[in-house]
Formats: structure tokens, C-alpha cells, sequence
DNA sequence: GCCAACGTTGGC
DNA sequence: GCCAACGTTGGC
């Protein structure tokens, strides 16, 4: 069992989005980097807990539990020819991007990147680091439990 | 909108 | 394999 923050712009994908879709389920569809892709691919497992986080927003932070709810499968918008997620190099028999499907668990009272950061718990959280871009980052088992323990309000 | 940080591309 | 140029991310 592991555990991740996933980022999604709320003009893309929020979390009142995903509750609202069927099954409250979504295919975490588009990720185009190699380590984000690999963390989906080769370690994600159903039953894995998520962070839904909000970034590039007004007010980034979590907004909310998931959970991993499909094994990777190939991305389907890389064969979207006419779509932004369109890869000319990938191939049904050798597909490129892999995504899974994530499950909404709970909307939660936000918490803001702002709110997180005053932590010392959390300092050496993946997604906190400076300079990091992935959208897909691996959280510590203490780390997940001091936000479901101490942060995480209905 | 700015810009730091980082990933990717492609010429050599 | 190096590395400059370019594109993207995402907080502010």
C-alpha cells in the first residue's frame, strides 16, 4: 500500500468535478513525464491512497481523498490525433503514456500549500521540495497519516 | 504576468 | 554524450 499527491488544475479536473462524475471515478489521463508516468505504471496499485491536490490556482492546496482504483492501462488521448495530448511516436502495439483511474474517497475542508508548509512534519514532503514540478509524487506512510491524523477536517 | 526551476530536444 | 535552446510547470 502506497501513497501519493496528484495534482490537477481545478479548471481542468476539480474535486467537485470528479464527485460529480460517474462512479466518481476518473482516468488520470495526459501525464507526459516520464516519472510521473513510471510512478503510475510500475508502483500504483488499487487501494492506494491520494492526495487530491489543486495546483496552478489562486489557492493551491488539497482538496480532497482519493484512492487508486485501476492498475495503469495506455493512455488513450496519446492516439487522439487531433487532441493536446496527441504522441506521434507512441503506437497501440507500443504504447508511451500508461495512466490509472482515481477514485474519489472524500471532499475535505481545503488545505492550503500554505497551511502545509507550516508543518515541520511535512518539510521533506515530496511535492513541497522547491523546485518540483511533478504532478504525480510519492508521500511518506508518516507523512499520509499526520495529514489524515492532524489536518484532514470534513 | 513574472520567473525560477526543471525536463526535453536536437545539433554536433 | 554534451549542452544550449526551448517549452512547461506552478507558486506568487
Amino acid at each position: 500500500m502506497r501513497y501519493w499527491l496528484m495534482k490537477s488544475e481545478p479548471g481542468d479536473c476539480s474535486i467537485d468535478d470528479l464527485g460529480a462524475l460517474p462512479g466518481q471515478t476518473v482516468a488520470w489521463y495526459g501525464v507526459r513525464n516520464y516519472q510521473a508516468r513510471n510512478f503510475m505504471r510500475d508502483q500504483m496499485r488499487i487501494g492506494d491512497g491520494a492526495l487530491f491536490y489543486h495546483s496552478n490556482c489562486a489557492v493551491p492546496g488539497i482538496a480532497g481523498i482519493a484512492r487508486v482504483s485501476s492498475t495503469a492501462y495506455p493512455d488513450a488521448t496519446q492516439f487522439e490525433r487531433n487532441g493536446k495530448y496527441f504522441d506521434p511516436k507512441a503506437t497501440q502495439e507500443t504504447p508511451r503514456w500508461f495512466n490509472v483511474d482515481v477514485q474519489l474517497v472524500k471532499k475535505i475542508k481545503f488545505i492550503p500549500l500554505a497551511e502545509l508548509r507550516r508543518h515541520p512534519q511535512l518539510e521533506r514532503m515530496r511535492a513541497l521540495q522547491r523546485g518540483n514540478r511533478l504532478s504525480i509524487t510519492p508521500l511518506d506512510p508518516a507523512e499520509w497519516k499526520f495529514i489524515l491524523t492532524h489536518l484532514v477536517r470534513d
